[in-house]
This record gives C-alpha cells, sequence and structure tokens, in this order.
RNA sequence: GCGCCUGUGGCGGAAUUGGCAGACGCGCCAGAUUUAGGAUCUGGUGUCCCCGACGUGAAGGUUCAAGUCCUUUCAGGCGCACCA
C-alpha cells in the first residue's frame, strides 16, 4: 500500500470535526495546560510565518495533551483594521464583507493543516458580540480614571486625511500612500498606561519563561531613569522653569540652560525681547524640520539666545536661556540644563556658541583641562568647584545635591519614563467605537453597560475622501444623551486594534459569555497562559498593552492573575534564500502549494525539523522532499513490519542481540524525544526520530523476518507512531489504525521508556594522552575511576606512547574518558 | 552611542552540566536492484602533507580537558536613540 496523503489527511480532517475530538472544557481532574498562538489579522490568505507560528503551537499542545494535560488551544482574529477599509475603497467591497469571507477561506487553510484548535471558541474581534466587550473593556479603565481625552500632537497623514498610529509610520512616511506624515493638533483619547510603568518594569523579572531579548526590549522601551527636576528662576520675571536631570552631582557646572522651542513658556520669555525676530524665525525653522531630520543624531545641533536669563538655584549664577533643536518637549520638562564639562551634547553646543567649559568633576588618575578637552567627560571622579559637593565622589555628590535641593525646596527627587500614554483614538471606521457621546448639557457621557454595544453602521460610503466615514453617517453621529436624554453626538473615532487584541485570551476561556467579557471561574482555572507563541515583531507593542490590561483587570477585580503569558516563545522567520518572503521579490513560497504536492504533515515535519523555533528558517525545496522521503519511509516500514508485531509482554531472558540492539535504540529514542519536547527542541526530536527509523531499517536487514521478536516489533513500531503524531497528525492516524488500533491516538498516553532496555553491559571510551585522543577501549560501565585507569595503562598502544615518560596525574570520568597527563 | 542576539563542513543544523566536534537531514560519491531513468536499499563523505596533524569568526587566557568559562577584538542581525 502506498502512502497517500491526500485521501489520509482528508479522512481524518473529516473525522475529527465530525467527533469533535478537539473540543474542550475545564476539567479539575487533569492539570490544565493553555497552549495560545498570536491570532492572525485576516488578510485572505495564510503565509509560511502562519504555517511555522501555528505548526509550532500544534506540536506543543498535542504533546501536552498526550502527557496527562487538560489542553486549552484556541484560535481566532485579529479582524478589525486598515485595510479592510482600503480594500473597500479600492473595489467597494464593504469591510465585513470582506473580512469574514477571509477568514472562511484563511479558517479552511488551517484546517487543512489539520491543527487541533476547538473551533467552537473561534472569537472574531469585529463581531459585536466580542467588540461589546471590547467597549466594556474601554468603560472600565475609564470609570477608574485610565481612559482620558486631551490635545495632542498625532501623525497626521495629509493625503489620507487620517491619524495615523506609531506603527503605521514608516521612516517618517505613511506605509499606505508613502506620503510625508506631519504632527496635528487633536483632542484624542488616551489609556493611561504609564500609571503602570514602574510595576510594567517590575514585573519583567518575574517572566522567567520570556526570551531575555524582549525582556530587554520592553525595559527599553518603559526606559526608566532616576534624576531630579530642579527649579530655575528665570531672572527678573516670576516664572520658574523646571529642568529634569538624570546628573544633578554636575549642578555647577552649568553654564547655560535650553528649552524646547514648542514649550509653552517660550511665548512670553521671548515677547519684546531684541532677540525675538530671530528667536521666531528659528521656531519656524523647528517646526518645519520633519520629525526624522530633527531627531536624528547626526543633526547639528543649533540655537539661539533667548535675551533671557536664569538663576542657577544652588550657585546663584545668571545664565543664558538659548532654544534650541536638540531638546524635546515630549521628554522630561523640555528645559535642560547645559553642562559641557561632562555631557557630549552640551560639550558640542557650548563649542558652537562658544559658551563657558566648566569642570565639576575630576578623573581620579589624571587631570583634565577645559581648554584642552575633545570631548566631554562623562565618566565618574572627585567633585571640584562644586561648592558644599567639592571632594566628594561624584555618585555621592550625586545623592547629597538631590538632598540638598529638597531641604532647600529648589527641587525634588523625581523618576523619568520614557513611556508615553497609549494613544488609541483613531478616525477610522474599521474597529470598535470608543461607547462615548458629547452631549451639551452634560459633556462627555459613557454610554451604559446596558446598553453595549455601540454598533457599527453598515449603510456607509468609502471614498477615501474627507473625514471618517462614521461621522459622515448622521444615523450614528445623533443620538440621545443616557444621562439626560437631551441631543448628544457620538464619539465617531474608534479604537486601536491593539486594545482588540490586550484581551483576546480572556476571551477564549468563556467565549459564548453574553452578560461578562468572560467569567472569574473560567479565568481562574484556564489563566494565565502556559505557552504563547507568535512572532518577535510584537514584542513591544502587543505584549506590553496586553499586560498592561491584565494588571488593570487584576485591579478592578475581575481576574486573578496578574501577568498573562508565563512563557513566551519568539519564532524565527521563514526566509528564501536568505531574505524574507516578498512579493516584490517573487520569493514567496505559499503553503498551499506545499499541501497540495507533498501534504500538510510533510510540511510541517519540514518547518519543525529544519531549524529550531526561535530561529530564523531557509525554505529549502529539496529539504522538503527529504522530510517526504521519510514519511514515506516510515509508512514502508510499518506496512511491511506491522504483521510480525504481537500483544506479548517482552521477555528479556529470549531476547537476540538484534532484538537488544532494537530495544535500546527505540527506548533510547523515546527518552530523547520527550527530554527535547520538554524543552521546545522539536528538530532534535525529529532528528532522533529518525535514527530509530534507521535502527528498525537495520534491525529489518539482519534479521529474517521468521526470527522478529514480535514484542519488540510492536514496541517499536507503536512507539514511532506515538512520538511522531504531535508533528504529523494525520499520517500517524492512519497508521495507528492500520496497525490494529482502536482507540484515538491523540488521547493515547505518551510512551514511557524502559530503564532496562538502555542498561548495556559494554561501552566505549575514550583514553586521552595530554587531552589527545589515542585509543579507545570497549569496558562496562560499571568501572570505577581506578578500574578504568588500570584498563586504560595496560592498553598496549598507551604503554608504548607513555613509555619511558613521568605520568603526572590520570583523570577518569566514568562512561565517558581517561587522560593520563604526562611529561 | 546604549542594550540584546548570532557566528560550527558544500548547505540546514547537533553537541542539554567544561569531557570523543560535526548527531540527524540536504547535497555529493560509490555499490545493489533495474533494459535504462526514477524510486528504493546499503556504504562513504570536515580539511591537509591522510599510520599523523589541523579544525567551531579572530587573538590571548584559565583548565588534565574549551564550540562551551574569562579578556580583547572582528563580522552580521534586531531593538532603542540628540532621553537630558
Amino acid at each position: 500500500m502506498k502512502y497517500d496523503f491526500n485521501s489520509i489527511e482528508e479522512k481524518w480532517q473529516k473525522k475529527w470535526e465530525e467527533t469533535g475530538e478537539f473540543k474542550i472544557s475545564e476539567d479539575t481532574d487533569k492539570p490544565k495546560y493553555y497552549a495560545l498562538e498570536m491570532f492572525p489579522y485576516p488578510s485572505g490568505n495564510l503565509h509560511m510565518g502562519h504555517v511555522r507560528n501555528y505548526s509550532i503551537g500544534d506540536v506543543v499542545a498535542r504533546y501536552k495533551k498526550m502527557r496527562g494535560y487538560n489542553v486549552l488551544h484556541p484560535m481566532g482574529w485579529d479582524s478589525f483594521g486598515l485595510p479592510a477599509e482600503n480594500a473597500a475603497i479600492k473595489n467597494g467591497t464593504p469591510p465585513a464583507d470582506w473580512t469574514w469571507s477571509n477568514i472562511d477561506n484563511m479558517r479552511n487553510q488551517l484546517k487543512r493543516l489539520g491543527f487541533s484548535y476547538d473551533w467552537d471558541r473561534e472569537v472574531a474581534t469585529a463581531k459585536p458580540d466580542y467588540y461589546k466587550f471590547t467597549q466594556w473593556m474601554f468603560l472600565q479603565l475609564y470609570k477608574h480614571g485610565l481612559a482620558y481625552k486631551k490635545k495632542s500632537y498625532v501623525n497626521w497623514c495629509p493625503s489620507c486625511q487620517t491619524v495615523l498610529a506609531n506603527e503605521q509610520v514608516v521612516n517618517g512616511k505613511c506605509e499606505r500612500c508613502k506620503s510625508e506624515v506631519g504632527k496635528k493638533d487633536l483632542e484624542q483619547w488616551f489609556f493611561k498606561i504609564t500609571d503602570y510603568a514602574q510595576r510594567l518594569l517590575d514585573d519583567i523579572d518575574k517572566l522567567d519563561g520570556w526570551p531575555d531579548k524582549v525582556k530587554s526590549m520592553q525595559t527599553n522601551w518603559i526606559g526608566r531613569s532616576e534624576g531630579a527636576e530642579l527649579n530655575f528662576k528665570v531672572d527678573g520675571s516670576d516664572l520658574t522653569l523646571t529642568v529634569f536631570t538624570t546628573r544633578p552631582d554636575t549642578i555647577y557646572g552649568t553654564s547655560y540652560m535650553v528649552i524646547a522651542p514648542e514649550h509653552p513658556a517660550v511665548e512670553e520669555l521671548i515677547s519684546g525681547k531684541p532677540q525675538e525676530a530671530e528667536c521666531r524665525k528659528f521656531i519656524e525653522k523647528v517646526r518645519t524640520m520633519s520629525e526624522i531630520t530633527r531627531s536624528a543624531t547626526d543633526t547639528e545641533k543649533e540655537g539661539v539666545f533667548t535675551g533671557t536669563y536664569v538663576i542657577n538655584p544652588f550657585s546663584g549664577e545668571k545664565m543664558p536661556l538659548y532654544l534650541a533643536n536638540y531638546v524635546f518637549l515630549d521628554y522630561g520638562t523640555g528645559v535642560v540644563m547645559g553642562v559641557p564639562a561632562h555631557d557630549q551634547r552640551d560639550f558640542d553646543f557650548a563649542k558652537k556658541y562658544d559658551l563657558p567649559i566648566r569642570i565639576v568633576i575630576q578623573p581620579k588618575d589624571k587631570e583634565v583641562n577645559p581648554d584642552e578637552m575633545t570631548e566631554a567627560f562623562a565618566a565618574e571622579g572627585i567633585m571640584v568647584n562644586s561648592g558644599p559637593f567639592d571632594g566628594m565622589d561624584n555618585k555621592e555628590a550625586l545623592a547629597a545635591a538631590i538632598s540638598y535641593a529638597e531641604e532647600k525646596g529648589i527641587g525634588t527627587r523625581k523618576v523619568n519614563f520614557r513611556l508615553r500614554d497609549w494613544l488609541i483614538s483613531r478616525q477610522r471606521y474599521w474597529g470598535a467605537p470608543i461607547p462615548v457621546v458629547y452631549c451639551e448639557k452634560c459633556g462627555t457621557v459613557e454610554i451604559p453597560e446596558s446598553e453595549l454595544p455601540v454598533m457599527l453602521p453598515e449603510n456607509v460610503k468609502f471614498t477615501g475622501q474627507g473625514k471618517s466615514p462614521l461621522s459622515e453617517c448622521p444615523e450614528f453621529v445623533n443620538t440621545t444623551c443616557p444621562k439626560c436624554g437631551g441631543p448628544a453626538k457620538r464619539e465617531t473615532d474608534t479604537m486601536d486594534t491593539f486594545v482588540c487584541s490586550s484581551w483576546y485570551f480572556m476571551r477564549y476561556c468563556d467565549p459564548h459569555n453574553t452578560e461578562m467579557p468572560f467569567s472569574k471561574e473560567k479565568t481562574d482555572y484556564w489563566m494565565n497562559v502556559d505557552q504563547y507563541i507568535g512572532g518577535v515583531e510584537h514584542a513591544i507593542l502587543h505584549l506590553l498593552y496586553a499586560r498592561f490590561f491584565t494588571k488593570a483587570l487584576h485591579d478592578f477585580g475581575y481576574i486573578s492573575c496578574e501577568e498573562p503569558f508565563a512563557n513566551l516563545l519568539t519564532q524565527g522567520m521563514v526566509l528564501k534564500d536568505g531574505t524574507k518572503m516578498s512579493k516584490s521579490l517573487g520569493n514567496v513560497v505559499s503553503p498551499e502549494e506545499i499541501i497540495s504536492k507533498y501534504g500538510a504533515d510533510t510540511a510541517r515535519l519540514f518547518i519543525m525539523f529544519a531549524a529550531p523555533p526561535e530561529r530564523d528558517l531557509d525554505w529549502n525545496d529539496t529539504a522538503v522532499e527529504g522530510a517526504y522521503r521519510f514519511l514515506n519511509r516510515v509508512w514502508r516500514v510499518i506496512d511491511d513490519m506491522h504483521k510480525y508485531a504481537c500483544d506479548c509482554e517482552i521477555d528479556a531472558t529470549t531476547l537476540t542481540e538484534d532484538d537488544k540492539k532494537l530495544r535500546f535504540a527505540v527506548n533510547t529514542s523515546i527518552k530523547k524525544v520527550t527530554e527535547d519536547c520538554n524543552r521546545f527542541s522539536f528538530n532534535t526530536a525529529i532528528s532522533s526520530v529518525m535514527e530509530m527509523v534507521n535502527a528498525i531499517y537495520a534491525y529489518k536487514e539482519s534479521v529474517n523476518a521468521d526470527n522478529y521478536n514480535g514484542a519488540c516489533v510492536r514496541e517499536a513500531i507503536d512507539s514511532l507512531i506515538l512520538l511522531l503524531f504531535p508533528f504529523v497528525p494525520h499520517i500517524t492516524s492512519e497508521l495507528w489504525e492500520l496497525i490494529g488500533h482502536t482507540d484515538s491516538i491523540s488521547t493515547h498516553q505518551w510512551p514511557e521508556y524502559d530503564e532496562a532496555a538502555l542498561v548495556v553491559n559494554e561501552i566505549e571510551v575514550v583514553v586521552q594522552i595530554n587531552g589527545k585522543i589515542r585509543d579507545k577501549i570497549v569496558i562496562s560501565p560499571d568501572l570505577s575511576r581506578d578500574e578504568m585507569i588500570d584498563v586504560a595503562m595496560s592498553n598496549d598502544r598507551i604503554k608504548k606512547l607513555t613509555e619511558g615518560k613521568e605520568i603526572v596525574k590520570c583523570i577518569a570520568v566514568p562512561k565517558k574518558l581517561i587522560n593520563i597527563v604526562v611529561k
């Protein structure tokens, strides 16, 4: 019989669907395991990256199930987003129709790959029964003061007439139309993620199962820095300017101050000054400078004197205040103290504008002189020219300066974060509407939970011009105030799709709940996610937002866990010829093509075998053939041998050398595959199964069929099928049935290895002289160190090589080697 | 500039705790089978000056022993970045 993957895969996929093989519910008799892969955006077709992501997840889920876990393994659709609207503008297809048909298509493709999802738990973020609760999430955050509206500079694409998320701005240009993105001042909704900055940072330490790379990326993104805010009085004015600095120890080295040109105090500071015209010209210049050029490190530092002086609160000294392009309003306070001697940027600026360079820290081993400096001295040293701090170590002075400032009321200790609040407003149609109205009498009023969802209207037009389709839909906009019943207008912005994806993993626990997003009982059983798998491109945004949501929902009392994902695996990319697969390069390998040529099992096997999951995988057509060849090899050997299998017990006393060899290979593989699956080393797990198959072939080659040990054959072929099942479920299900089993393989127990089969009475160990291999000897594995050395020393070759030399020492490692050190 | 990751045969990769470098697969070579090709099975396959020496990006070091630990350095990738 030939391996006919087409009919086999069709047969089993149908069967799994009919019998509800993957339906799962809470079961307190078993330990739970929540295996989750990042849900896809329904773009229309699966690509190889999806196949890899979901193959890894499916192996994990199926393996854990065989190990006795109650496994939750769901799938869904991150189905709101801009591409659906773009398709509507281009082809006139309503975003909903486009989305649902893409989902149908991709769901079929996933089924064609045989993934073990509980499809009864499928979620789609664009469905009213889901986005109802996305809106509910907004209301909870709003009620707890974590959602607010404020005016803000946002990315604005002038040709698309919409705001863009940061992630939609690629190198300062709109990802869709490639026009330069500007800034616009707009009223926008924000989530106050900054309230959680410290906890999000602290708890990174608890994420033992996360890659260091992702943890360090999140740490950098949150960007905590410790320092102080110091208040500087403006000379001849009531104004006070506050600076944030991480180096209050260098306060006496300050020789000038810089304020961001867009700082609100600038107007008052420059008006009426002789330098006013020059300042205005400079402000205009900075304003028209693109974001990219302005924030580039190599952009030359430029500034202009404001005509104003500020007073150093420590020394009382008067210092000039400059406007400069290297200070930004959105970090710290937008005002910086210039310490040229100890900060490179300030050094460059001071050199250009001929400002004094004053050294206040001297290195311990040499003397620095301001006239000879070619760069700032930013390292540690001893304080000089610093009033009360002279002679202190600068670290000591840093703490002393803060205490001094707090005592005198001229400053405070301050922790600053790089993390900004999360802008969630989008002037787009295909998203979850923000559930608030604006009433003339009551102001901003939230929609009561009982009235959710705020439905997206369907009778809207997509022109790609003008405002968002929602704001041009009067039936949607005009409503009544839930508080006073008077006329009100709906918020026409929708939520960032990252809001939808910040809680979907909780919805899977209780997907049909109509009252609440999920019950505490269900999330208490399933959460947190034991293994999360997805691309590293989500390392910051999605994973940080999901962590924030989990903490907020925990604080509101809706969920018990504080971290959503216990373990995270970031799988590598699928490459072709060393580069990313892309349409423009024409190097895309379509999953459908591979499946129709070799079947889903081959596609899955190749992907799992070709590289470790976290590393990039270079697609190789001939290696895919190799995977296909291997499955055929497995098929043939089982088809040939299963008739010799017998259900009797293995009788250790009657085993031949060949039987023992076979059993050794089989049990070694069981042990190795188990260990490898536990540490997600799937490529080596498969290679171990390959070795096992080679051993079965060797047995077949050297033993006459009449002399096969039926019990050993049974052990070998059963184990082989079971070990391969998580990787290639179709062929193994078919083989399992073919060899006469009637139970379902997917709930069958994972094989256990027999310790007795791994016992050997002879092993080969290496004999080294001065660390170089000189011979190999066969000994009993039980020999002690001394006995091993005795055997080695009596070896002829070793005797000859050590003759006449002084033996310094002998090291023996049981079961491994002997090293004789000679002089 | 700061942080993180990766460098091993012709190729993908293995070596989990410092203990035989190159498992397994691809490719290649040979044999068997076959009219032939394909498929299949078996064997071989790091390099060289081939009974020996060399060999894990490079250079040092620790150790009886280093792909693995330490120091310096080079190359590639990713993230953040005039962050005060």
